[in-house]
DNA sequence: TTTAAACTCTATTACATTTATAGAGATAGT
DNA sequence: ACTATCTCTATAAATGTAATAGAGTTTAAA
């Protein structure tokens, strides 16, 4: 499972990616989206920091996206504050860890078959932008309307 | 993540599944797969109550499975451990749960775009039965020996 | 019938993580 | 100066995970 705090940010980044131009002020943001103001202050602090988001100080201040929708893609945001996409820490490469229940890694089908389901997630993950999930959204309200 | 108790579980079943005929002691099982003995009592006692592992109390006694290897796959075995497969709760059947930042579900794309990933994992994992990860780890032994 | 070998069950502990909040600090426009 | 805004540190509360302890029950065999 996807942390709360994960989700937010992608329903935020989603939110603010509607008018790429804005500037988005945590309070609005927090309203709209059904976000307590406080937790949805460090996720956004966190994305500024990931050079996701932009921000300005003081009055008239607010976030804002530092790049275009479609560079911007799930599998970055779920990276960024949950870590490993794979199941197990033995199907990774940047979080790498060895299992101690693991006689010889080179030959274990748990972590194949793992790491089977984590290229298969990340591609799909890659594969949805902001842009996408707009698109899509909008495509859902169509279908929706007949 | 998997929780380790999944993880562990999906280890000693495989384990088992290499004698299918046998009868597994846990003392043995927690040794050759290098699982906390207490903590296995409870995962077996578990694949006991699901009905994947049958057991016989007393001198003589043990585990052993139920089904053949071909009919335990990793999707039930994760479900039973870490519940839902899915990264979010609206994109499941039987964990289904709102998602309060959500104004829309029908027209959520977040939801949609996990929605793919899940069934496309369920799908992965419901493939991979306790025979398919012994014939696997057969095929990298061979690969590695040559 | 006693003993030993097994699984069964309940309870509890320790630990880590997640979720959320409080409050003071820094910055910028008017 | 004043006010709106993001920034930062600290911490509390709740939850969940991992692991262990110890007593209970069942069965085979001596």
């Amino acid at each position: 499972m996807l942390s709360k705090k994960c989700k937010y940010a992608i329903h935020a980044l989603v939110h603010m990616a509607k008018q790429p131009e804005e500037k988005f002020l945590i309070k609005d943001i927090s309203e709209k989206c059904s976000i307590p103001k406080k937790f949805l202050e460090a996720i956004l602090l966190d994305l500024n920091r990931a050079g996701i988001l932009g921000s300005k100080q003081g009055k008239g201040g607010g976030y804002f996206l530092r790049r275009t929708p479609s560079e911007v893609n799930l599998a970055e945001v779920v990276r960024l504050f949950d870590g490993a996409i794979a199941a197990v820490p033995c199907a990774t490469y940047k979080f790498y860890e060895r299992c101690v229940e693991c006689v010889d890694e080179e030959v274990c089908s748990v972590r194949d078959a793992f790491l089977q389901v984590r290229n298969a997630t990340v591609e799909m993950l890659k594969a949805n932008t902001l842009e996408d999930l707009i698109k899509k959204e909008n495509k859902l309200r169509m279908r929706k309307k007949k």
